[in-house]
DNA sequence: CGGGATCCCATTTGATACTG
DNA sequence: CAGTATCAAATGGGATCCCG
């Protein structure tokens, strides 16, 4: 019903307030919803852009590139350009980008967690939540 | 440069794909730009309407409704109607919530530790990427 | 106060075509 | 392959009015 903090007691409106600030300032860098999904395709090492695009099934060419221009200003990718014949480019996570792992870990888990939890009760009434299309 | 699996090894595309659909699932139900930002601001106690939208500066009434019944439906937060008069309408958040705070607090963390980043680079040459409007 | 309904504009996105 | 340009369509979101 509420969240403690460090000392078990419910957060007071002000820690709440710099939670919310804090909160912000993570989501406006990799809030959207490409961006950490992004980061997870090239988790594996580095891909080429048509690559990252058949993983992010739904994502077009020019939104894609758009994010990650976005991810290279922010620091969290690299694009490297291999001047050999023919010419590669991958793209490819910063070491910055594993300051994010606890982030990413923990939505991964609660998504699975969240996962399993929609598929046992049955559905209810109300409609389920899971990724479906990204599913399909 | 890439996250590493509990084996200390780089995940493997296979793992990657699984996780990769978790962190959809995820981003699914609590994506978006408004959706931890209202969890995190009922975190500190149950609120009024209107005291959500002084507390997310910069959300619409109409938005923030909507949000409001996702957010119910998904199992997130609770509406309580005090029939007592004046009638007083309040949402609180439910358990179910509570098992978001690993989330919240790795997201929370990586925004602070963002921001100390942000500041002290001196903004060198692009543009840093804090939620301006947020502060304002 | 807590919203729902409408209108209308702005931004985002998709599809397609095109270029180096 | 790795994008960019362009146009159309969808979506988001503000403003306003209204009701209980």
């Amino acid at each position: 019903m509420s969240f403690t903090n460090h000392d078990g007691l419910r957060p007071t409106p002000g820690e709440c307030n710099s939670k919310l600030a804090a909160a912000s300032d993570a989501l406006y860098v990799i809030g959207g919803k490409w961006r950490l999904k992004i980061i997870l395709a090239l988790a594996d090492g580095h891909k080429r852009f048509n690559e990252i695009q058949r993983a992010l099934s739904g994502i077009s060419a020019r939104v894609l590139s758009n994010e990650l221009k976005e991810l290279e200003i922010n620091g969290f990718v690299i694009r490297k350009v291999y001047t050999d014949f023919p010419v590669v480019i991958e793209y490819e996570l910063t070491p910055y980008s594993d300051t994010l792992s606890p982030v990413l870990q923990s939505l991964i888990e609660w998504g699975e967690m969240h996962r399993e939890k929609i598929m046992h009760e049955g559905n209810g009434q109300k409609q389920s939540a899971i990724a479906l299309e990204e599913t399909l």
